[in-house]
DNA sequence: CGGGAACAAAAAGTACGACGTTTATGTCAC
DNA sequence: GTGACATAAACGTCGTACTTTTTGTTCCCG
């Protein structure tokens, strides 16, 4: 599942990142440049632009005479959909997911009250075609359609909702989504209560019934949590 | 205001990342390195570093033989404080203003119901303290000192939801109040009203009452948005 | 014996020049 | 007109040399 370098700076950049947010290098630990090079046989050069991407990411700290300290996770820009794949390929996976569920928790009710004001009918359509689409694959193991349809939904959704910081919020549904369909163990169809829910909440969207899909969204959401606390104490 | 040059990479990012997110390059506009290392006067080798960072915030695309494309908008990685610093100090600042707080409605009443449930004993404290202090400095033109405590009263409510993704969003709130009270008209004392919410707030937080700790929220982010709605058409 | 100033070393920062690699584009033959 | 091929333009990578900053150490003076 590595990335297939498209470039010597991609393929260092994703080592070391998922390195560090797997936490294999403690808060404080040095790595120098020219060791790195050895490492990973490439040229200082290759090394000193991931550093510059890590660093732009708050993932290290580069300091002359010292070298290039790791930094606590605070300091990380966890809102990086790089920085968010590296964290839900690593150890703490689950902690990660939790997170990024309760910020769905706030986010999409007030996106999806928004959407039902703002979007247009083109937008409506795609909305109740994707979730006719979640009911066409909730059943019989089309895990990886439903998951395309779902993923398709949110991002509608939060597109509908006519803000940018919402709309952008799409990348990182798609990984929550797609890491709970494809990292926890997930034999079973989706909740049917779930598929209802998103029909009911298409229809609110068109109807232009703000609080009501604001309603069914938190509903959703409540459900996400739940599944996540069943699933992974 | 701009950075004083701690590093020659330092000083060329910040000024494409100002250029670009001011809309000074039109997206599809191409971008050459050497081009770009003469105006600078910096070697090819910093200027590579620097498109490297802003590639990784996907404000611009590196391709062979074509050069450094600049990406659209909804490419852009929103969250990255430094891209809201870029973006609020360009010529976009009110909508990007308004979409911020826009987020902010969403996120800090769920931030608040967390933290009246999770805050501890020193939180509240700090809190009712910033509280107090934002009532000391609301009149008498001490608008530097009120944003001080608004800064931080925001920060602790965020951190003490225990949430990740919402401490993280401290950045971004300290960038939206601060930018509120520098490049708005703001001649006058703050609302008194919202003083008061605060206050309230801070009590909520401190007896545990997560549901008026969100409801609290709420006002004042209403307050806010209406507060842009009157000074911002 | 202690403290401060000069000095030395280490590591990142910067520059430069050369070569490799990809790919858009235009040309030429069919 | 279409397809193969040559060309060149831009980024990608490398190695080396030099600069700057930080830090630790040593040594001298009080």
């Amino acid at each position: 599942m590595t990335t297939p370098a498209q470039g010597l700076h991609t393929h260092v950049l994703d080592a070391l990142g998922l390195e560090i947010a797997a936490g294999e290098h403690l808060p404080g630990q040095v790595l120098r440049t020219d060791e790195l090079a050895r490492r990973f046989d490439v040229s200082r050069t290759v090394v000193r632009e991931v550093i510059r991407v890590l660093e732009s990411m708050h993932l290290v700290e580069s300091r002359r005479r010292v070298g290039v300290t790791v930094r606590p996770t605070e300091a990380w820009n966890v809102y990086d959909p790089q920085v968010i794949r590296w964290r839900l390929a690593g150890a703490d996976r689950p902690r990660q997911l939790r997170s990024l569920t309760v910020l769905r928790s706030a986010i999409e009710p007030v996106a999806a009250s928004l959407a039902a004001r703002h979007a247009t009918p083109e937008q409506c359509a795609e909305l109740t075609e994707r979730a006719l689409g979640m009911v066409a694959t909730s059943r019989g193991q089309q895990l990886e359609g439903y998951l395309e349809h779902d993923i398709a939904f949110h991002r509608i959704v939060l597109n509908a909702s006519g803000n940018e910081m919402f709309a952008r919020l799409g990348d990182v549904v798609a990984e929550v989504l797609a890491g709970r369909t494809h990292h926890q163990v997930m034999f079973e169809d989706p909740d049917p209560a779930a598929v209802t829910l998103h029909v009911r909440l298409a229809e609110a969207v068109r109807e232009g019934d703000a609080a009501g899909a604001e309603r069914l969204t938190k509903e959703i959401a409540v459900g996400a949590l739940h599944e996540l606390d069943v699933l992974a104490p």
